[in-house]
DNA sequence: CTCTGTGAAGTCATTCACAGCG
DNA sequence: CGCTGTGAATGACTTCACAGAG
């Protein structure tokens, strides 16, 4: 077990692999080779043996990985063995969605609390489970006595700088960003962005080629054998 | 100009560099040189150099880039100069506010039509420019007959591949995907999945380190001069 | 003198390839 | 044997550093 620094192209495909353990587990399969996780999605397996090679030794030589016991590794390693408490900031369309999607309210996450600005929504209640929305100026008494600890900004682009400032005041750590904004955050602090219009226009991109004539470039005649594992696009 | 394979992280960041001339244009600024921008979103001026170097020399020495000019070559090269036509597959919670959302509604992208299997909900209508909601067994005829040219997948994870499948018959290039799912597309259609649990759960990651020492590192002592372009996190 | 455009160098990520365990 | 774990090789992306245009 090394002590590098981990990236985030890792930690995120850990995400992916535990999923796809989850489902191997509630299928009933009880091993699995790296071999074949890879052919999942469509990935190199010396790919997934460094990913997990990076916090033990997980494997059984001659066989794969006991699936219960690398979900369980997996999930402990994503921090996902304990809750976490997740408050919106922003009680427009998306954060209101946001706050009922299934798989962000799901499991380890739970959505305690919206904040808004508008008088007109605070005192509000969103989704069977009655999330309070709340005014947007207590939210750093909010985060302390609930507990929040991860934060998801859904608020127009011209406002997230203030309100990520807001948030890392109170004290929050990890932050989902939706709004289509550049945000500076301290050190220790995590931002992950998550831009839709940047998604879109660089599909649009992709559309404005010619055909981008798909490059299957033979390489170096003689070893070109086994290119088998196909990897039409890297969505991992 | 040359001729090379442009990585998508490039496209990702040529949209930033748009919504952000974009600004710039409207405060009445008129010239920028790498440099400032570069400020803009911690990022090294050489990088944005390199980008625009892909596509042209669009530059003037000891001056920078005019705004107007480089903006207007940008938003054709990102293909943004024509209209694109957006179906929604899946009216659920997440469909409906994507419908709904400004930014993807914007400008160029226009959303005509989502598209579910619930007789509930096919035949009703989404905000105020009435979105009509059809059945998803007419995607293909729709999606021709409206000239649909974008696929957003907002259905349950277990669906989005058979989706997938019906919109690349109908013969759509571009798909953004929302579902936890590996999806598997034939050559020479884009999907681009956005992956809300992954986000998440990487976020969580970060929480579950021991505060994962911010390595400062003052490298090889003599040559450490102009760290000054603080990249905290490399956000694009 | 300033700032672009770009080879060269450097850094980070993926893939190969194989020793060695079970 | 088959499959992991991992150095070494390759490839991709970023940054440096500087020639040369304005």
């Amino acid at each position: 077990m090394k002590r590098e620094k981990i990236s985030e192209l890792t930690t995120n495909r850990l995400s992916v692999y535990l999923r796809c353990l989850n489902e191997l587990a509630s299928a009933g399969i009880k091993t699995v080779s790296s071999q074949e996780l890879a052919e999942q999605f469509n990935l190199n397996s010396a790919q997934i043996r460094k990913d997990l090679g990076y916090f033990g030794e997980f494997g059984v030589r001659g066989i794969g990985y006991f699936v219960d016991d690398l979900r369980e590794h997996l999930t402990k390693i994503l921090g996902l063995d304990r809750p976490h408490r997740v408050g919106i900031v922003g009680a427009g369309r998306l954060g209101t969605a946001l706050a009922n999607y299934h798989g962000f309210s799901k499991s380890t996450f739970t959505v305690v609390a919206l904040f808004d600005n508008d008088k007109e929504k605070i005192g509000g209640h969103i989704g069977p489970s009655r999330i309070p929305i709340l005014d947007v100026k207590k939210i750093e008494k909010v985060v302390r006595d609930q507990t929040i600890d991860v934060a998801v900004i859904a608020v127009p682009a011209r406002a997230a700088q203030r309100v990520l400032n807001q948030i890392m005041a109170a004290g929050v750590k990890a932050v989902l960003n939706f709004a289509p904004a550049l945000l500076k955050a301290r050190l220790g602090v995590k931002v992950k962005t998550v831009d839709l219009t940047t998604s879109l226009e660089s599909l649009s991109y992709f559309l404005a080629r010619p055909q981008e004539t798909q490059v299957v470039s033979a390489r170096r005649s003689g070893s070109a054998r086994k290119r088998v594992e196909t990897r039409t696009s890297r969505q991992l």
